[in-house]
DNA sequence: GACCACTAGAATGAT
DNA sequence: TCTAGTGGTC
């Protein structure tokens, strides 16, 4: 098989270069995941190593799956045996087989964010700290950073900072609760992987022999942690290729160390280093822009890209007059984008993800169609994670994160009152206080957790016969279901878990569009996971609730398949291309962000991350920014983002502001850039309509209104935007409408609420 | 104990 | 603007 006549010499060396270390380093649109592909399907097909010998290691789902695919592509088969994965992925399953290993249940359950809050919240509870003194997100993102450093509580500077002494009293708390629970944090999933092949030399080597040969993609963004761990597996055989750029490294307040990447050779000192600067993705002009603003970072090494893509437009620049504005003018580009050439994609990147809702509503108002890639997490919904919840303890019981979500979702009469007479309850040692079901699961001897003091409650009547009972028949239900998951199917289990838990039943009864919504969304959950059945290499339950917590993006819902305009934010963009890139928000305090404007590390990470954004655009750059914006509802006005004024003058174009207001505060203040449609008719925004619209509920009130609801019929609903009617089918005192939207699909509305205005 | 109405606080980024 | 948390009422 021919895999390397396509590729340019310096990437047929990355690929052909396959014993010993080998560090790329690849500067933005020079083929990098290309020949990453390349170089596995070679080691494949080359008979080098056998498909499940070789393991690739990338951040993100999205990165993990395009290999795949790619590899897949090449080779020609499924490449369902090859470890190709995300580091958090990788850790979690070898962690279900290994856990023993390090006296940890194999039936651990993973902790994400807001599992994280919960436990946090309990913790500054019980420390009665709940003035606000403290605050939970902060208390964690400390832990994080020090845990990324694998530093323990006794890292903080305790001796005279009663703060501190907080953050080092917390961070045994959260250690220890979660240990209770038998729960890892994502930062652990890599610790303890860690200290497993610290503490067994021998699966050390096993995993080291099995792994011939390793991958390491975005390498500038590996902290401590990842670094140790692929040192683990590579040091016997030394067969590890990493690719990166540093001047991609976006992931610091990850605990990113650039130390990685830039002591490769020192750490390796016999790696072959091949560069790959050839861009084969943006036009000069583009290249132009991205080299001139990431050139303002000081700590950095000098690098050359080069494109034969001569010349190309101007980056167009825009200031909206306000971030509704901006929304407008975003969604109009993105038209005029498409319109020129159909089929193609555009990019809405930026900064935060609460920009993107004033975005999404302009798209929608202008009946675009678009994806959400990332923000609310689909797993994120409240009916996924209590689904989730009792799939977890149905696993493990003594998820106490987890038993306090669902104990009385739905409602069996387990409040306040009777969670505080379990929780002051003394259960008997663990040994043999726990059903025999989950005897095997308390590896190391721990506080009860709250299910065990459960258990001791319902078995020695502990509690008034009423409450008695609830939590009996909560225990029998938990039991039911942990039986279950040794004997069924991974969807059957859900489906159980919904029929049985009374959840669904719960729901249907609420006939509400809300209900009926999350209903869709619980059975698109037991579709997620046949699918995660026919997919999985091994699949089980355990598998699935674990690629459940660490997916990021199965939000496929918004928009239908055909839209071309994404939204995301800078970060997930990392990786990606799009002809048309539109970057929004680029003001001071937003992009850079304000907690990175007074400090220079800091900023310059932004400015990596502007580099990201323009680099991922093929032919065009739109760059926007809103001269005030609504922040909490009320407005701020904004300064343009010095990012702007880093691209050379010459390789930008102007925008004139359609509507901007005559009173606005922009204009008078800036000097290079102040003379923003001068010669141009300028027109002022009007005030926004204020006035409630006529809506064909109204008209139905009066029956003077000629033509009314109708299939056919075009319509623009407030939030949906223009549609056209399906169907009409009156009700008692209503009528209800079928309508599809361009922008979302078909929906069922009432015509009295749904304020519905003849387009 | 369930439900509802009110208010305070919120948001950098992702596994 | 939206949401999680709280306190009051049935």
């Amino acid at each position: 098989m021919d895999l390397v006549s396509s590729l340019n010499p310096e990437q047929r060396a990355a690929v052909l270069q396959t014993s010993g270390p080998v560090l790329i380093l690849a500067g933005a649109g020079s083929g990098k995941t290309r020949v990453i592909a390349h170089r596995i399907a070679h080691l494949a097909s080359s008979g080098l190593a056998p498909p499940d010998g070789i393991l690739a290691v990338t951040f993100t789902n999205k990165a993990a799956e395009e290999m795949r695919l790619r590899v897949a592509s090449l080779l020609g088969t499924d490449c369902r045996s090859m470890w190709i994965s995300t580091f958090h992925a990788l850790c979690a399953r070898l962690l279900r087989r290994e856990a023993p290993l390090i006296g940890l249940s194999r039936d651990f359950v993973i902790y994400d964010s807001n599992d994280q809050l919960t436990v946090m919240k309990q913790a500054l509870r019980s420390l009665g700290l709940e003035d606000g003194a403290v605050q939970p997100r902060v208390a964690l993102s400390r832990i994080s950073h020090a845990k990324n450093r694998m530093e323990g509580p006794e890292s903080f500077d305790t001796a005279w900072n009663p703060r501190e002494q907080h953050f080092a009293t917390l961070f045994t708390l959260y250690t220890k609760a979660l240990a209770d629970a038998r729960a890892l944090d994502f930062d652990d999933l890599l610790l303890k992987t860690v200290e497993l092949f610290e503490r067994s030399p021998a699966a050390r080597e096993r995993y080291a022999r099995r792994f011939g040969y390793v991958m390491v993609d975005e390498y500038q963004d590996t902290n401590r942690p990842q670094y140790l761990l692929i040192q683990a597996l590579t040091a016997s055989h030394r067969n590890l290729c990493v690719v990166g750029d540093p001047d991609q490294s976006i992931y610091k307040w990850r605990g990113a160390d650039l130390r990685n990447i830039l002591d490769f050779e020192r750490d390796f000192p016999e790696a072959v280093v091949v560069r790959l600067e050839r861009n084969y993705r943006s036009t000069q002009v583009i290249l132009d822009a991205a080299s001139a603003v990431i050139a303002k970072n000081r700590n950095r090494k000098e690098k050359r890209l080069y494109t034969e893509l001569a010349g190309g437009a101007r980056i167009q620049i825009y200031r909206a007059a306000d971030d509704l504005d901006e929304a407008e003018f975003i969604a109009r580009t993105c038209r005029r984008a498409l319109q020129s050439t159909p089929g193609s994609q555009a990019a809405v990147l930026y900064r935060t993800n609460a920009q993107s809702r004033t975005i999404e509503d302009g798209l929608r108002r202008a009946g675009m169609a678009y994806r959400i890639i990332g923000g609310v997490r689909f797993y994120e919904r409240k009916e996924i994670k209590d689904t989730l919840s009792y799939l977890r303890l149905a696993l493990n019981p003594h998820d106490d994160v987890s038993l306090r979500r669902v104990i009385n979702v739905p409602a069996r009469g387990i409040g306040k009152g009777v969670m505080d007479s379990l929780e002051s309850a003394t259960p008997a040692p663990p040994s043999h206080s726990a059903s025999p079901l989950f005897a095997g699961l308390s590896v190391e001897e721990g506080p009860p957790s709250l299910w065990s003091k459960l258990v001791e409650v319902v078995e020695q009547r502990l509690v008034a016969p009423r409450a008695g009972t609830a939590l009996a028949a909560f225990k029998s239900l938990v039991e039911e279901l942990a039986q279950l998951t040794t004997e069924s199917s991974v969807a059957v289990c859900v489906g159980k878990v919904l029929d049985r838990s009374g959840y669904l039943k719960d729901l249907r009864e609420e006939h509400s569009e809300e209900a009926d919504g999350r209903i869709e969304n619980l059975q698109e959950l037991v579709s997620a996971a046949r699918e995660y059945e026919s997919r999985a290499a091994e699949p089980s339950l355990a598998g699935f609730v674990d690629q459940l917590a660490l997916l990021s993006d199965a939000d496929e819902e918004a928009g239908s398949r055909d839209s071309h305009v994404l939204m995301m934010t800078l970060h997930s963009a990392k990786g990606l291309e799009f002809p048309t890139v539109i970057i929004a928000g680029l003001e001071e305090g937003l992009f850079p962000h304000s907690r990175a404007v007074d400090d220079d590390a800091e900023l310059e990470e932004e400015r990596r991350l502007c580099y990201v954004g323009l680099t991922r655009a093929q032919r065009a750059v739109v760059l926007t920014s809103a001269a005030r914006r609504r922040v909490f509802g009320d407005y701020q006005s904004t300064e343009a983002s010095r990012f702007i004024d880093e691209i050379p003058l010459e390789l930008v174009e102007e925008i004139p502001s359609r509507a901007f207001a005559a009173n606005s505060l922009y204009g008078a203040q800036h000097g290079r850039r102040g003379d923003y449609g001068s010669g141009q008719a300028r027109t002022f925004r009007r005030e926004p309509r204020r006035e409630e619209p006529r809506t064909y509920a109204d008209e139905d009130e009066d029956q003077s209104a000629p033509g009314g609801l109708k299939p056919g019929r075009r319509v623009t609903h407030p939030l949906f935007g223009p549609g056209t009617i399906v169907s009409v089918e009156p009700l008692d005192d209503d009528t209800k409408l079928v309508v599809r939207f361009a922008a979302v699909g078909t929906k069922t509305l009432r015509a009295k609420y749904a304020k519905l205005q003849p387009a």
